[in-house]
This record gives C-alpha cells, structure tokens and sequence, in this order.
DNA sequence: ATCTCGATGATATACGAGTATCATTCGATA
DNA sequence: TATCGAATGATACTCGTATATCATCGAGAT
C-alpha cells in the first residue's frame, strides 16, 4: 500500500481508504489509485488484513478421502459455493483418522479459518475441546444426528439403510447379508449397520454374525468380487446381498457378469451411493441414492448463512436420499 | 503468547524462544511453557507469524473438477505428501476457465500462498503476469511440454494418444474414430487429439472430420452410450473407437453389452485415465493408465524439494503413462 | 578473584494492513 | 464574507508474532 500511495501521490490514508471504504473516496481519486494500483501489480497482503479484520475468508473442509469417491463431489459443491463470496477452501484428507482431523482442525484454527466444515460425528475429546472454544460456525455434514456441536447437513444414514432393508424384507428375501466397512470412527457406517439390524429385527428376522461382513476401508470396487464370491460359497448362500457402499457392490455385480451368475435371480445385489456407473450396468443396480455434490452446497450455504449473521439454532439440514430400485433385486 | 508468559511468570521473550528455538532454552522451562500452553489451549496464529515470516506454510492447488475423475486422486496425492511437512492445501476448482484459475492464483499470491501447483498449460496472460512475478515454485501438472513457467509434472499426452493410436492401426483396424473433449483452453485435450492425427497421419491414414467427434467437458459416462451409438448408426460404421477420456469409454462399453454390440467383434473401444472399474468390466477395456494420485505426490515432493532449497531448474519431470492392452480391442 | 558461558529478560522494531482522531484545504452556499 | 462540508492528509495505535541488541544473573572454570 505504501509503493501504492507513493506511486499515485496519495498519501497511504486515502489508499486505504479507496480499498476499504470506497464511498468516503471521490471518483477520479479511486481511479487513479486503481490506474497505479493495476500499473504496480500491486495485491493486497491477506495475512496482515486477516491479523487486524480477524478473519481470514478461507473455510476449513474435512473429508475421509477423495478418490473414486461421492467425498469429491461434496468438495467440488463446497469449493463452488464458496467461491463467489471470496471464499477459500482450506483442504484436509482425514483418511478416517480422527486424529488427522484434529489436526487439520487445529491448523484450521490457527490460520484464523473462517468456518470448519466436518464429514461426520467421530471426532476426538481434543477436537471437541478445541471446536467448543472456537467460535466461529462448524458443520458437520454427511449425516443427522442430535447432538451436534453446532449445526450439520447431511441425510440419515440410519434411515436410509433401514429402508433399503425394509425394502428387500418386502420384497421376499429370505436370507439377506449385509457387507460394510468398519464402525470404527466412523458414524456412517454404524448408523447404517445399525440401521440394517434394526430393520431386520423390527421384521422379525435373526441378525447373526453370518449376517454381517465387513470389508476394509477404503471401500474399493476390486473389493467386491472377492466378496460375494465367498458369500456365494457359503453352505447357506445368501438370496440378496446388501452392500453398504457403491464401489463393492459395483465390483461385485462385475463379477457376477463374468463368472455366470445371475443378478437378481441367482443373488439380489443393492448397493448405496448410486456413482453413475450403476444405473448403466447390464442389471441397472438397487441402491440408495447419494447427492454428495448438494450435501456439500448446503454445507457451504449454512456456513455462509451463519458467517452473515444468521442466528445459532443447532440446525440438522436434511437433504434426504432416495432409493432407486432397479433391476438387480 | 503474551497470556502464555503471564500466566507462565517468564517473559515474552522466552516464550518466543520456546517455541521459535527450543535449543536456547532449558529443558525446564521449555516443559513448564508446554504445560501453560496446553492449560491455556494456546494456538498460535500463524496469520501474525505469515506477515514476519513471509510464508504461510499452505500451498495453492488448481484442479478443474474434482467429481469421478482422476483428479481428486490427484488432489488427495497433493494433500497426503503435503501434510507430513506442515504444509496445508489451499484448493480451487476452475472448471477448465482460466479466468478461475487467474483469480485463484491471485488469492492464493494475496494469501502468502508458499508455492502454487496448477493443472495444465493453459493460463490467462494475466495469470502468467502474476505467475512471472510471484517467487515460490509453480508447478504445472498432468502434461509434459517445452515452455515451463517453472517445472511440471506429468506425462507426455501426445505420446499417449500416439502410442494408443499406433496400437490400433498395427492390430490392423481400419476405420479409426477419437472421440475427445474440447481442447478450448485444455492442453491436455489438444495434445492428446494432436497425437491422434499425428500417429495416424504417420501411418498413412486419412484424418478427416469424420474421424474426430467432439463431446462437451465434463466427459461423463452417460455421454458414451449416444456417442457410440450415433457413430454405430454411420453408413461407414468405424471398427474401433478410441475415446481420450475414460468414463465415455465406459458408458459405450456399457451401452454395448447391454444393447448386444460385441466388443471388440462389432467394434473396438479403448479409454484413456485407467478408473478402476475398466479392468472389471465383462469385457476388460484397453486404456491408458494414468496414476493421478502419483502425479499429486510427485508435484509435492517437487514443490517441497524447491522450498527446502533446491535449485530452480525449469525440470520436467515425466511419470509416465502405460498402455493396458485388455479384451475390448 | 576473574572470566566465560548458558539462561533469561527488557526494549525496540518489523511485518502490512485497518482505523480512530484531529487537522487542513478548497469550493459552494447563505 | 462567514460558514459548512466534502475530500484529503498526518499521526498514532492495533493486530500477534519474530528477532536483533544489549543487559543481567549465576554457576563453573581458570
């Protein structure tokens, strides 16, 4: 600013001025700091206008991951909505580890972010200690919970897990597995088991461990393959697999296609998340829709709201999900 | 740090010291200014250390979309190889406008941006303005060319598509057709249209309008199925389709199998990215593997060696591409 | 007893902007 | 001609941390 007001022959108060409060400036005066200001290239330093306005216009974000996964599409709706108010993302890859997390979030804080967006309810004692004391808006997003730590967006896993359950219970399935990823630290996947286990039982049928398989996080489509294979081992064959994520159940629908076995008729496949693939697959495939991409933009618009002084409520947004049956059940 | 030297009894200097350099001070002290900090959950603000400094330990990273593509492997690399130096991700989706990618570059200079990573050649001149002046490392990702602004990282698009085009005519097809995106302001999509001609050309081959279709970014995989079938529905039926992005190859080979067109009897396809879902398929697609999550790692590790001192060498570094010959051709 | 060195402290300044207070200049208006 | 207000300027202080310079104190070495 100061090679500005020198430059421009305007002394460093009506530079500032021009900037900040542009009203208190006469035209031809702003326009010929602008004309300087364009000449020297000059751009303002965001780290010392951050350490006197105290904000920083940068969001912290949080995802588990971003590959081959509805994670980037929730980054991509964040970033998006975002940016035409001047914010930027602050990026963090958890990897599931909630120490990560707590991490990024003390760097979010340091760096004097603006909002802190989070995938999930997992978090560690000191992650909480540090959210309660900030005080900026916090978003937890990918799910619905009660306890929030101040507002979330997302849709209820639970809810839509049972459904699918419900759904396949209905539709006359008698012996149905679920495979999910690990419980541990991670909200989604016990809700939605839980959510399967509920609607099972509510139904009258047996939860037992033959019931329930896990695979690894990452969930991976060569995952899937593997899987049912074994499941369609089993003395008992399961008439209906129900995957608690899309990329398993897209590898396993594969390799029904290769090795000869028939979808729904031989084994019923549901999947959840619905990528794009799964509508286009010779057995267009059961699943619970996701819309990652509007989780993320209405992560961002409540984070907004609450930036431009909107009321604390402890708002849980909704965007719901839907089940899209198709032909592989 | 100054509650931090109050409520420790030492002095504000001692706390800077602490922290700043820990060797100066005694291993006493330096616990019982820890044990403060930890009482009193101090963070320091890394804005206020930013201005002294002039770093701002966050490096600025461009992508043009980060849904179902390649790229969000690429930005989780970044993220991941960044993290364990205390580098954070500042993120931008430019959606392949380089008048984004311009203003992105423009936040993360004001931000104290450490270095800058941006996804192809393509820029603005006033982006290249800002670029030229800024003094931390650039790196420009996903394709190898002569004119660095600093140095890249990424593979040859060119040879690429040459190689795969090379593959096609030696296994003896006739009627060759790309189908790519539009290489309006994509280097990557020129270069690798560019490499189409150039290896059909080279063999002799006619390169006519008809031999090059054009689809509109983002290339999705609901796009394949209407491509295919349109030049399926040619007087003059092509016998392979060579498609320069991955998920139109997976959404023809979808429509194939599930409109009874055999591959690679009726028609060949091959892809180009290699996602994950392509060696699964019923019948396996002929691609080119691109690792996105190692061009990420490698951009970082470059960015990180450049800020620990290394030479500024306008390198080049090129990981690579490989040719995955499977069934569909 | 003198010197040296490690550890700590006091003071001042810098980083680049934002802003409060008070002063000055100039032209328009009554 | 006196007054007012818009536009601009000068000065000082703030934000939170880093660091240079010089000072002080005490323990151990010579």
């Amino acid at each position: 600013m100061k090679d500005v007001s020198k430059a421009s022959g305007l002394s460093l108060i009506t530079v500032s001025r021009a900037l900040r409060q542009p009203e208190t400036v006469h035209a031809d005066t702003r326009a010929k700091i602008q004309k300087t200001i364009d000449e020297l290239g000059y751009i303002p330093n965001l780290a010392a206008r951050s350490l006197v306005s105290q904000r920083s216009d940068m969001i912290g974000v949080v995802v588990p991951i971003l590959a081959s996964s509805l994670f980037a599409d929730f980054a991509e709706g964040v970033s998006k909505a975002l940016e035409p108010q001047g914010q930027r993302v602050l990026l963090a890859v958890s990897n599931w580890q909630p120490e990560k997390e707590e991490e990024a979030i003390r760097t979010f804080i340091a760096r004097q972010a603006d909002a802190i967006i989070l995938t999930g309810f997992s978090h560690t004692d000191a992650a909480r200690r540090l959210l309660d004391r900030y005080d900026g808006p916090v978003v937890e997003a990918w799910n619905t919970r009660e306890n929030v730590i101040d507002s979330a967006v997302g849709f209820n896993n639970h809810a839509a897990a049972a459904e699918m359950t419900r759904y396949l219970i209905d539709k006359g399935y008698r012996d149905i597995v679920m495979v999910g990823g690990s419980s541990v630290n991670n909200d989604q996947a016990a809700d939605r088991t839980q959510g399967f286990i509920d609607a099972m039982t509510a139904a009258g049928r047996e939860v037992g461990p033959e019931s329930i398989v896990e695979f690894d996080n990452p969930a991976t489509i060569e995952s899937g393959g593997p899987l049912i294979r074994s499941l369609l081992a089993r003395d008992r064959k399961p008439d209906a697999v129900f995957f608690l994520a899309e990329l398993p159940a897209q590898g396993a629908m594969l390799w029904c296609l290769s090795n000869g076995v028939r979808v729904p008729e031989d084994v019923a496949i549901a999947g959840f998340g619905d990528l794009s693939l799964s509508a286009l697959l010779p057995v267009p495939m059961t699943t619970v829709q996701i819309r990652g991409r509007e989780i993320g933009e209405a992560a961002a618009a409540q984070t907004l709201q609450r930036l431009q002084g909107a009321p604390v409520d402890r708002t849980v947004k909704d965007v719901g999900f839907q089940l899209q049956i198709r032909s592989s059940t």
